[in-house]
RNA sequence: GGUCCUAUCGUCUAGUGGCCUAGGACGAAGCCCUCUCAAGGCUUAAACACGGGUUCGAAUCCCGUUAGGAUCACCA
């Protein structure tokens, strides 16, 4: 029985699109699924467009989001693997220490020319050295023709090649028959070999080209599928031609589609947000954005009709063979609403955590122990009022801070002249200051009595008193409100309203 | 242009030949609840791209058309 093992491969070029993230959830979630293993692997060969950082980066990310990368390499060719203690980019923080992963391709060099040399000697590749321009010419030729152009054996302008001296290997791909790619989520393709070329599997300054590093990597890994985004879909014949080449087992096959934007092109920058850490600084929240991404092309079938879940619920519950072949557009309003239901789901003290670097942002610094006792009962009010952990700081900013003294207009209640809201207000004053017990419901309770005695609405009353307290004309329910604001503070707030309002 | 992929409400999807006068979710509209705002409950509008087949019967199978997309590098 083997170990499902998957893995996702990002070259380290820059930020971790959001749909890279979704590949590489959809591979965590099929390994955890059956009990496996998921690696992150750096495709790093080319050496022109390396970003030093942005390994590290994406690592962060994947923590960040609770997506976990597997230790505990119990496969000798795992182990032989090198790991980031060798590189340059390593994580220092010690957090990734001990596990065999992120594994980097340019660390790797050695292997990929034995393997490439291997292929020549079997005479299933080749050596040679024709010029950038050389190529360029016989493209710009096969296009006057009206060809597709296609570097065959054949072609070569030199046959002999000094194998000391600069020079590429190119795979010789079979040029007739049929390669057939099974895949996960598209079926059965079959593809013509006659219009396949033969690839570089090794450039000329020794590095390999994602078609052998990738196919030797994912062997030696013991990968088993091969999940990766449906651009690949035209070169995966080469690759399966390749692994066959080598004699190995063919892996398992998934193309997912693309994610795209509103307008149905592939998401950007224009869109929106595209990178993690966009949607963490906007105030999404790491169960909503995997959630999201989920359902994003799959859904469980089978009659059910569930949309909210858990990480537990996904790992139980995903299938690669029911994700759908047809790209996807990416909805801002459902991932809000998917926000707002994970954070109501939270328990009030997560949730606090959560808030405070945003709370800070908004110039609420919760630095003391009291304080934060104070956030954590004023959560739950919240809680089922936000979507986004940005928006909570201006629902409860009155709780830390001042009010802005309500202007003379905002404490007019709703059809009503002024002398009779000022009437209003030093009533309530009144019963919040005789009040036995400054609290919720006996607060309501006495509230709603004197709505009664003053033949009020109590929208009307409470209009003004939410307004002199909070300054604010939307907040959490009013009476849980004022008791955590405490009998002095809604007082002073009180009589500073009646002062405005006098005058 | 060659090759390949895709096609159900605005969006994500259920649907694998009869259960479909096509179900759910987001969003929208309306109503209810209600101290504001939310949350919650109920209701409504909204889709099988088109044309041919196959079949007693097609959203489901086949062919074509159209429309999107990917890919054709010593990039991944």
């Amino acid at each position: 029985m083997t170990i499902v093992r998957t893995r996702f491969a990002p070259s380290p070029t820059g930020e971790l699109h959001i749909g890279g993230v979704r590949t590489a959830l959809f591979s965590w979630l099929t390994a955890k699924h059956a009990g496996g293993q998921f690696f992150v692997r750096f495709e790093d060969t080319d050496q022109d467009r390396y970003s030093a950082g942005s390994a590290r980066n994406i690592i962060e990310q994947f923590k960040w989001l609770g997506i976990e990368l597997d230790g505990g390499p119990d496969h000798k060719a795992l182990q032989a693997m090198k790991t980031n203690e060798d590189t340059p980019d390593a994580l220092d923080d010690g957090s990734y220490r001990g596990i065999p992963g992120p594994f980097v391709q340019s660390q790797r060099l050695d292997i990929y020319k034995a393997h490439a040399e291997q292929l020549v000697a079997a005479g299933k590749a080749y050596r040679c050295n024709e010029s950038a321009e050389e190529l360029s010419a016989m493209r710009a030729e096969a296009q006057a023709q009206g060809r597709t152009f296609m570097f065959k054996k054949s072609a070569r302008l030199r046959t002999e090649i000094d194998p000391a001296t600069p020079h590429v290997i190119r795979f010789d791909m079979p040029s007739s028959g049929q390669t057939v790619l099974d895949d996960m989520i598209r079926g059965k393709i079959v593809f013509e070999n006659a219009n396949l070329g033969d690839d570089v599997l090794l450039k000329s300054d020794g590095f390999p080209t994602y078609a052998l590093a990738a196919m030797v990597d994912d062997h030696l890994m013991g990968v088993t599928h091969i999940i990766r985004s449906d651009e690949w879909l035209p070169s995966a014949p080469k690759h399966i031609a390749i692994i066959k080449a080598f004699g190995w087992d063919l892996p398992i096959f998934a193309h997912v589609p693309t994610v795209n934007g509103e307008d149905g092109k592939k998401l950007s920058k224009r869109h929106g947000a595209t990178g993690i850490w966009q949607f963490r600084d906007q105030g999404y929240v790491q169960e909503a954005i995997i959630n999201f991404l989920a359902m994003l092309g799959w859904a469980v079938g089978d009659g059910e009709e569930q949309n909210v879940f858990t990480v537990p619920e996904l790992i139980q519950k995903f299938s690669l063979s029911r994700v759908g072949a047809s790209p996807a557009v990416f909805s801002f309003p459902k991932l809000d609403w998917l926000n707002g239901v994970h954070i109501r789901q939270m328990p009030a003290d997560d949730l606090a955590q959560r808030l405070l670097p945003f709370l800070a942002q908004a110039g609420l610094h919760i630095d003391s122990a009291e304080k934060l006792a104070l956030l954590v009962r004023i959560v739950p009010y919240i809680q089922e009022r936000i979507k986004k952990l940005t928006e909570a700081a201006g629902f409860i900013d009155f709780f830390f801070a001042d009010v802005a003294t309500p202007s003379h207009d905002m404490l007019i209640g709703p059809k009503m002249e002024q002398h009779l809201s000022l009437h209003a207000l030093k009533a309530s004053r009144e019963v919040c200051a005789n009040l036995a017990a400054f609290e919720d419901t006996p607060l309501e309770q006495a509230f709603r009595k004197l709505c009664d005695e003053l033949k009020l609405k109590p929208n009307q009353v409470f209009s003004i008193i939410r307004n002199a307290v909070t300054g604010k004309t939307v907040t959490p329910p009013l009476f849980g409100t004022m008791a955590i604001l405490g009998r002095d503070t809604v007082l002073a707030r009180l009589d500073n309203a009646i002062t405005v309002l006098s005058s």
